[in-house]
DNA sequence: CTGTTAGCGCCTTCAA
DNA sequence: TTGAAGGCGCTAACAG
């Protein structure tokens, strides 16, 4: 049926050894035979046994990336990144990277992480914001802990630091700085009233955002806890949240969100109240995807180098790049200053 | 080291069958041996070992998801909602279904089919529209069959149908229907003057909504050749295209973009250049992304299911449902009119 | 219901 | 530079 490294090396007129050899390209074989053997590979149409070959070898050419949302570009362009990046080594057997989609649910992370285990990956990058649970924190840890203890390369990408030294490296954003970046700019035009439409509650990235922010509010005296809503990282979970704020504080003259996506559904909520932006209430959002530009008015946010970050995730993946100092790389956003945030009617 | 289905037996003092049994599922094993063997495994941290299980059952659990674009939420929510539902199968062994991002590039393409053939994949699925060159078609075509042959189910999603029978189901998105869709909208509006920014040439979706454009405008007796600028999928393509168009035609009074994107890219051009949407310019996408019906003014589009198809591809994939008749089924598109289009100004 | 017995297809010493 | 041989860890008959 299909055919094997047997059949090869029947054909070519050489032992199995001797074929798969040429196949893994790190020995020495005679070039004449090696022609004989690769002519014997394509007339017979042969496509290695993976499966087999994991198991002799003990090891695999699988590489896995974790996402939370992939329908969110977010995700998507970091993973799309790493991908790219891993598609580009060049020398190693190819690697099959793939992403894994867990959709945010803590199971389905395990889940896949497991599934990658079993699969005895070569590499596991996991990105985005990690689940607060000390619970499932704790479970993953572990999981990561024997992930590594078998040969796979762990990397965390827009993800805190673990402790312990099972990870390979981790690329954090600093999402404290940027939550505060954005408080700043909206203090410093004059805002008093501002309400944060945070993301889901049990996320660091949710959690760091936030502490950005209120440290922002804190250096200027103000303390708004009232004014702080949390929802998904969801369109509409930025409408609704909103409506929240507005109801809560009908004087609000800012409004920052967990997300872009987020802070367009804060714009339409805004919009559809009649309140202009940033005439009325001013918006800001984080990330910077590559609508946020586009939006009108354009998204006052925070970019994190998304594209980047994936690529440099995926060359540490495969150890392309050497690990940072430490192991750690701190990835800064930079604020994106357009026309969704201005001063505030009063000032 | 790591531990063996071997050792989970010793511990448990029953032979390895038996472990391979209860792990598998699918055998009678006395609730009370099962018992023992579930808490050594338990014991032990024991993982199965995917490559042997793999080499050993001559059956792999993956499931590729090939995308042209992950960073595309078109891509996004169709790869995210297969997962999901593979995901939810219940009953079999667990399904490691993967994302692979290609990137547009045929090379990877069939790179990622070969990987996934190595893996001895369970089932591929492949999605968006497919490239038109009759070489590379061709090799696709090969690939799939030879997956096929080796068992490998193959779903095909949002793409149009192949010939042979390699291929298990095929949803395709009427795209040629929705281009019309659209084009009757607008002229029924009045408009007389509209462009076309069409995605990337050699793409089949490309053509499929071109031809439906065409088809609509040929119904109402125009011939508008000369404003069909082709671009890619992206905003930017949008943005150079509309001042393309502009140049070629000022007097243009509607614009039908490839995908809403770069619908959005079309609208910031017309903004740049003072003109008014829809006062001065009518806008139109497809797809209809989550972004679209918040855009200002909101998008109108034509709707296609994406999760909805991507779910149903999942399920196929899995022979959780049965395949339509004749393997193919059409997938239809909603013109969703919103605040993107209007009549002309002198209407 | 459970154990025994052969491989699955490949890689990797070890010899030649 | 090449071949021979054993085993990677698991599953699948076949007995019992």
């Amino acid at each position: 049926m299909t055919a094997t490294l047997a059949d090869v090396a029947a054909r070519a007129r050489v032992s199995p050894a001797t074929v798969s050899r040429v196949l893994n390209g790190n020995y020495p074989v005679a070039a004449a035979t090696r022609e004989r053997v690769l002519r014997a590979v394509d007339e017979l149409d042969y496509v290695l046994n993976g499966p087999a070959s994991s198991l002799a070898a003990a090891t695999s050419d699988l590489v896995g990336i974790l996402v939370n949302d992939i329908a969110d570009p977010f995700f998507g362009i970091m993973a799309g990144a790493a991908q790219a990046a891993i598609g580009e080594e060049r020398g190693a057997r190819e690697k099959l990277s793939v992403i894994c989609n867990t959709g945010g649910s803590p199971e389905r992370e395990l889940t896949y992480l497991t599934l990658l285990q079993r699969q005895r990956a070569a590499a596991v990058i996991v990105t985005g914001g990690a689940l607060e649970d000390p619970k499932h924190a704790a479970a993953v840890g572990a999981k990561l802990a024997r992930l590594a203890d078998a040969g796979t390369r762990i990397v965390l990408c827009g993800r805190p630091p673990l402790p312990g030294d099972s990870v390979t490296a981790t690329l954090a954003f600093d999402n404290r700085g940027g939550g505060r970046c954005l408080a700043d700019h909206l203090i410093g035009l004059g805002h008093r009233r501002i309400g944060y439409i945070a993301g889901p509650a049990e996320r660091t990235t949710t959690r760091h955002r936030l502490e950005g922010h209120r440290s922002g509010l804190a250096a200027a005296g103000l303390r708004l806890d009232h004014l702080v809503v949390h929802g998904s990282y969801d369109r509409r979970s930025g409408y609704d949240a909103t409506l929240e704020l507005l109801r809560r504080e009908p004087e609000l003259t800012a409004v920052v969100a967990a997300n872009d996506t987020v802070a367009l559904g804060a714009c339409a909520a805004l919009r559809d109240r009649g309140l202009s932006v940033p005439d009325d209430v001013s918006v800001a959002g984080f990330v910077d995807l590559p609508f946020s530009a586009d939006a009108v008015p354009a998204l006052t946010t925070v970019r994190l180098p998304l594209y980047e970050a994936g690529a440099r995730a995926g060359r540490l993946a495969l150890g392309m790049e050497p690990a940072p100092p430490g192991g750690i790389a701190t990835v800064h956003g930079e604020l994106m200053v357009r026309g969704s945030t201005a001063a505030p009617r009063g000032a």
